[in-house]
RNA sequence: GUGAGUGUAGCUCAACUGGCUAGAGCGUGGGACUGUGGCUCCUAAGGUUGCGGGUUCGAUCCCCGUCACUCACCCCA
């Protein structure tokens, strides 16, 4: 085991992959300000029970997990998803009782245990949201929306919005049946995979990639003809709000999402150029899960969003964000003036000029060098000739022209000419 | 957990079918009027060829193992 590499499936954000993650960040703070949704940040560790109600045929929980036992023996679980501990706050805090909708989102690392590949991690950042409280379709609609506003801000294009139903706990075990009933004289058409399905989740039979799958499902029944009169009427109108709002989407009847806990709403958000792991932003209502995880009966909609997998479409669509901007000044000086320089630095900091200094112990020449290589706008020379006459030489690196300027007016100086 | 591919300098890559001190570009340091960058030129540093074993007179190259990375499956953001 090599100290000198990181833990598989983590990776190291250099300060200038950072700047691209700052813009991505900063811009969905401001989608998430504009929508009304405050910030919550919960712990990167829960109690293992939390996760473990999300569903046992949840691979996210059942396989994926990294559980550890504190030194207390208490099973702890790094989170593989954002959901589980925004429910457990909003219960921990009472705002059950308090003024709803609750609207929130998060932001941060996320830990699941799988092979990595592309788009992928087992250390990656996720983007979420939860509404708490609202039944109306207004929720689902929101929330979608927020999402594809922020992917589109951000530079995105080809983006595909595909959204289902699947019912609620009156409809959904007469589509179950159903479905149980196509499948099963058909059984044998089935993947491996699949035929274990049948018993324990029908349900995923229906986004199979498998091609002889995806041949018995074609004549499937569809989720949408088992639904209730209440939850037609809300898939509709979830459907009448997105047209209204202009957004552009697809029924999909196939989708169905990894986490158990959805009912109603579930929608995908997909980039053409992710590869295998094409899904940037996945969610849906999960009416029941708030009173399953030990509070009253609320409803609730949200998405998570994967950051990391952003990064990548922006990359891979080739969107400049033109962040390598230099820097302002770059002192220079000789042997002997270094608290000149250094006093000159700190001043030209302390005005809101972004200033660096010569700390290599470097030739004149070779300083020089240094400052047009990082792209310092400006190299200031202290020199022997400055300090005996109380002056900095200005050397303006993009026109090749120097001037001589008081010490205390350089800050002023640079300042105006960086404007 | 399964499958396939790949591991040579900080980065991108060379090295005919196994054969001399494993090379180049970029990058980095120093220098070409000892107070001035960019272009050009010179020069230096930097590799246990992922690691361990095997075959061979000889392995970067072939074989086995191992680790890592990449892509895909599973699953999901």
């Amino acid at each position: 085991m090599l100290v000198t590499r990181g833990p598989r499936g983590t990776q190291d954000t250099l300060p200038e992959d950072a700047l691209v993650w700052q813009v991505v960040e900063d811009k969905l703070r401001s989608v998430c300000r504009r929508y009304n949704y405050g910030e919550v940040r919960t712990p990167i560790f829960e109690h293992t029970e939390l996760f473990l109600r999300l569903g046992e045929s949840t691979d996210v929980v059942t396989k994926e997990m990294y559980t550890f036992l504190d030194k207390g023996g208490r099973s702890l679980t790094l989170r593989p998803e954002g959901t589980a501990a925004a429910v457990r706050a909003f219960l921990q805090h009472g705002l059950v009782n308090g003024q709803l909708p609750v609207k929130w989102y998060y932001v941060g690392p996320m830990f699941r245990y799988e092979r990595p590949q592309s788009g992928r991690m087992r250390q990656f950042s996720q983007f979420g949201i939860e509404v708490f409280g609202a039944a109306d379709e207004a929720a689902d609609a929101e929330v979608i929306c927020l999402a594809i506003d922020y992917l589109t801000e951000v530079g995105l294009t080809g983006l595909k919005l595909e959204i289902n139903s699947l019912g609620c706990r009156e409809c959904r075990p007469a589509f179950r049946a159903a479905l149980i009933d196509f499948l099963e004289p058909r059984e044998n058409l089935l993947c491996e995979d699949c035929r274990g399905r049948l018993q324990r989740n029908p349900l995923r039979v229906l986004d199979c990639k498998n091609e002889s799958c995806k041949a018995v499902m074609a004549n499937a029944p569809s989720p949408l003809d088992s639904l209730c009169g209440t939850c037609r009427d809300h898939f509709e109108g979830v459907q009448a709000l997105l047209k209204a709002a202009g957004v552009s989407f697809e029924v999909n009847p196939r989708i169905v999402r990894g986490l158990d806990y959805y009912t109603r709403t579930v929608f995908e958000i997909s980039h053409e150029k992710l590869g295998a792991q094409a899904t940037v932003c996945g969610g849906g209502r999960y009416d029941n899960l708030i009173e399953e995880l030990g509070g009253p009966p609320t409803p609730a909609v949200g998405f998570g969003l994967g950051l990391d997998r952003l990064v990548l479409s922006l990359k891979e669509q080739g969107v400049q964000l033109d962040l390598d901007r230099g820097i302002d000044a770059y002192v220079v000086y000789q042997p002997g003036y270094g608290e000149e320089a250094f006093k000159l630095l700190q001043k030209l900091r302390a005005s809101g000029v972004v200033a660096d200094i010569e700390m290599m112990g470097r030739s004149l020449k070779a300083q020089m060098k240094h400052a047009s290589k990082i792209k310092a706008a400006f190299a200031i020379i202290i020199g022997e000739r400055e300090v005996k006459n109380g002056v900095g030489t200005v050397r303006d690196m993009q026109a090749g022209e120097q001037q001589e300027v008081p010490i205390s007016d350089i800050p002023r100086f640079v300042r105006e000419a960086r404007k």
